[in-house]
DNA sequence: GTTGGCACTTGGGCATAAAGAGTGCTAACA
DNA sequence: TGTTAGCACTCTTTATGCCCAAGTGCCAAC
C-alpha cells in the first residue's frame, strides 16, 4: 500500500490531535476538526489503511486510534509543523538568563531550568568530556604537608581539581617545578594523546614520579567518565501528563531517569553534526519514552549537550522550538564569553 | 486522661504495626501478635482512649486505627525500640566505601547511595557552608588576557573556583602578588569576619582593589548561599511504600524533594548538636512526610547534614540505624583523610 | 477492671445492566 | 472508482444492587 499525501495528512492529524489530548482520535473527530469536506467513513478506511501499514493501532475494537513508534518517528522526521515560540515564551527564556552567571555550568543549570518550565517536561544537560580536549596549564600547590590541589585547564575551562598526595619532604619549590614541566609536556596536546603517552616519557620525570602519576590518573579518570554531571530539573513533570497516572509508569521512568549513565549515552550518541535531535521510543529497550536534544558548543568545540525526556506522545514542535530558542540565547551568551579572550 | 504505660505500651505496638504492615491495626490484631492475655475488648477500650487523646485514628467507622503525627512524635522520642544492623547491612555500607574516594563530596555520595538503597528511601545530604570556616589561601592565577582562575581554600577543603576577569596590562607577578597579599590579611580569618572587614583596609589594595572586590565578592556569594548543593538519591524510592499509590501523593512528594531550598532549610535547622534529629510532618505545612537526619564534621567543625526523606510512616527504627551505621563509617574517613596532615 | 456477646457501620468485591463511543462492512450513489 | 450513509457489532465505562468480612462500640456479666 502506499503512503499517499492524503494518509500522510490524516495521520498528521492523528498525532496533532492524541499529542494535544492524549485521547485515541476518532474518524468523527477528525472529520469535524480537521476535514470536514470528508465524511468520517472515508476516513475511516484511511484509518484502516495506515493502520495495516504500522503506523496506527486500536487500544481495543472500538475506539479510536493511537499513533505507534513508527508513526512519531515519521511526524517528526516531515509531518510535524514548525512551530514558534510566543513572545511571552521568548521573554521568559531570557529573563531566566538575565542574571549574569559565573561559568558555564550555571548558564547550563538556568537553561534546563527554563527549558523544563516552558516544556513541561524533565529536562537534563550534560557537558562533554571530550578526548579532544587540549590541555593549556597544570597546576600543583601544597595544601597540607603532604596533600596538594591539583588543577588541570584547557582552553576552555577548568576540567579537574583534585586533591592528591605529595610526599612531604618534597618542597613547595619542586612541586611547581613539577607542575611547570608538565604544562610544559602537555600544553597544545589533546587529553586523549596524553594517555596514550608512551612510558619511557615517565622516566623524565624519575624524581616526580609519583606526582605525574597522579597527573595521568586525575586526566585518565577525566576521559574514561566521558561526560560529567548530570543536570536535570522538573523529574516530577512527568506525572502531569495523563499517560502517567499509573504509580508503575511513573516508577518505571523515574527509574530510567534516574539511570545517570543512560541518560548520559543517550545524550551523547550521534548528536555529533545534527542541530536537533529526536530519538523516538527507547530504541533497544521497551521503554516507552522520547528524548529530544542539541548540543552547544564553543568555537567549534562540542560542550555538552542538553535536551527533554518524556513520554512517546510528546509536544515535540513545542520542545524543538524551545530547545532552539534557549540555544540561539546559550549560542550568544558562549560566545560573548569568548570574546573576552 | 492518664496515659497510662500499658497505653503506651499498646500505642507502640500500633505503630510498630502499622509501619511495617501499612494497614490499619486492629484491636483483634495486637491481642493475637503482642497482647494475648489481653482481651480484643479491653484493647479496644484503650484504643478508644488512645483516639480521645488524639493518638491514634479512624479512616473510617469499623476500621483498625492509624497513628496520628502526635503519635509518630511521641514514637520517635521514648516508644521506639532502638534496633541494629543486620550483619548484611553493615557489610553492604562498609563494601560502599571500598572504593576510594578522591574527596569528601564523592565519600557523601556514596552514602547517600547506600542510605538509600538501605533504607529505601529517598537520601539526601548537603554540605553546610559556615561563616565560620576559615580560610587558608587565596590563590590566583591567569588563564586568558583578561581573565584568571581564584580559588579559596579553607583548612579543610576548596571552596570556590572562579573565573574573575583581571586587566589585561597586569602582569602575572602582579597577579600572583595580589593574591600572595590576600592570604597573608585573611589566612586564620573566619569567613563572617572578613566580609565584615571595614572598608579602608581596601585603601591598602588599591592597585588591586578589582581583584580584590571580585575575591570579596566570591566569599560572600560563597556564605549567602549557605548551603552547597543537595546530594540526591532514590528519588522514586518513595513509590516503593503502598500510602504512595496515588499520583496526587507522589506529585506532592516530588515537589517537595524538588524545592532544594526548602530541603536545605530542612536539613540545617537545629541539627547542631543533636546526633540524629528526627522531624515528623511537614512541621508548619500540611505536607506529611518525615526527615531523618544527621551531621558529619571534621574535628568539631560541622561539614554538613545528610539524611533521609519519606512517608510519616517511615521505618523509624531502620532509619535511624542505618544513619548511625554510615556516620561512624563517615566519621571514621574524614578521621583518617585528616590525619594526613 | 476484664470479658464475651451482639448489633451496627463501612468498604470491597462481584455480577448485572445500560449507555456511549467507535469501528467495519455493505450497498448505493456520483 | 472513490465516497457516503446506515447499521450491526464490540468493547469500555459507569451505575446499581447485593453480600460478605472486618472492626467497632456498647452492655451486661464475671
Amino acid at each position: 500500500m502506499k503512503l499517499s499525501d492524503r494518509k500522510k495528512k490524516i495521520l498528521q492529524y492523528v498525532i496533532d490531535d492524541y499529542i494535544s489530548t492524549a485521547q485515541p482520535v476518532s474518524s468523527k473527530s477528525i472529520n469535524e476538526k480537521y476535514l470536514p469536506d470528508l465524511s468520517s467513513a472515508t476516513i475511516r478506511s484511511e484509518l484502516a489503511g495506515l493502520e495495516e501499514m504500522g503506523y496506527l493501532s486500536q487500544p481495543h475494537t472500538s475506539s479510536g486510534r493511537v499513533p505507534s513508534i513508527e508513526a512519531y518517528k515519521l511526524y517528526v522526521a516531515e509531518l510535524m509543523d514548525k512551530s514558534k515560540l510566543t513572545g511571552k515564551e521568548l521573554g521568559k527564556i531570557k529573563s531566566a538568563f538575565k542574571d549574569h552567571a559565573d561559568n558555564l555550568e550555571e548558564v547550563v543549570q538556568n537553561a534546563v531550568k527554563v527549558i523544563s518550565e516552558l516544556t513541561d517536561y524533565t529536562s537534563v544537560a550534560c557537558a562533554a568530556h571530550s578526548e579532544n580536549d587540549v590541555i593549556k596549564k597544570v597546576e600543583i600547590f601544597r595544601h597540607k604537608k603532604n596533600q596538594a590541589l591539583l588543577l588541570i585547564l584547557t582552553e576552555n575551562t577548568l576540567i579537574r581539581d583534585k586533591f592528591i598526595s605529595v610526599p612531604p619532604q618534597m618542597t613547595d619549590g619542586q612541586i611547581a617545578e613539577a607542575a611547570e614541566m608538565m604544562t610544559k609536556l602537555f600544553v597544545g596536546k589533546k587529553l586523549g594523546e596524553i594517555v596514550k603517552m608512551p612510558d619511557k616519557i615517565t622516566e623524565e620525570f624519575d624524581t616526580y614520579r609519583d606526582i605525574f602519576d597522579s597527573v595521568m590518573q586525575a586526566i585518565e579518570e577525566y576521559i574514561d567518565k566521558k561526560k560529567g554531571e548530570i543536570i536535570m530539573e522538573g523529574q516530577g513533570k512527568i506525572l502531569n501528563h495523563p499517560e502517567y497516572n499509573d504509580t508503575e509508569k511513573v516508577k518505571n521512568f523515574l527509574s530510567v531517569i534516574s539511570d545517570k549513565d543512560r541518560i548520559a549515552d543517550l545524550l551523547f550518541t550521534d548528536s555529533d553534526d545534527i542541530e536537533i535531535s529526536i530519538k523516538v521510543g527507547g530504541e533497544d529497550d521497551d521503554a516507552d519514552y522520547s528524548l529530544v536534544s542539541a548540543t552547544y558548543s564553543a568555537s567549534g568545540v562540542n560542550l555538552g549537550t542538553y535536551g527533554v525526556i518524556g513520554p512517546l506522545r510528546m509536544d515535540y514542535q513545542k520542545v524543538v522550538s524551545v530547545l532552539e530558542g534557549v540555544g540561539k540565547i546559550l549560542e550568544n551568551l558562549i560566545k560573548d564569553s569568548d570574546e573576552d579572550d
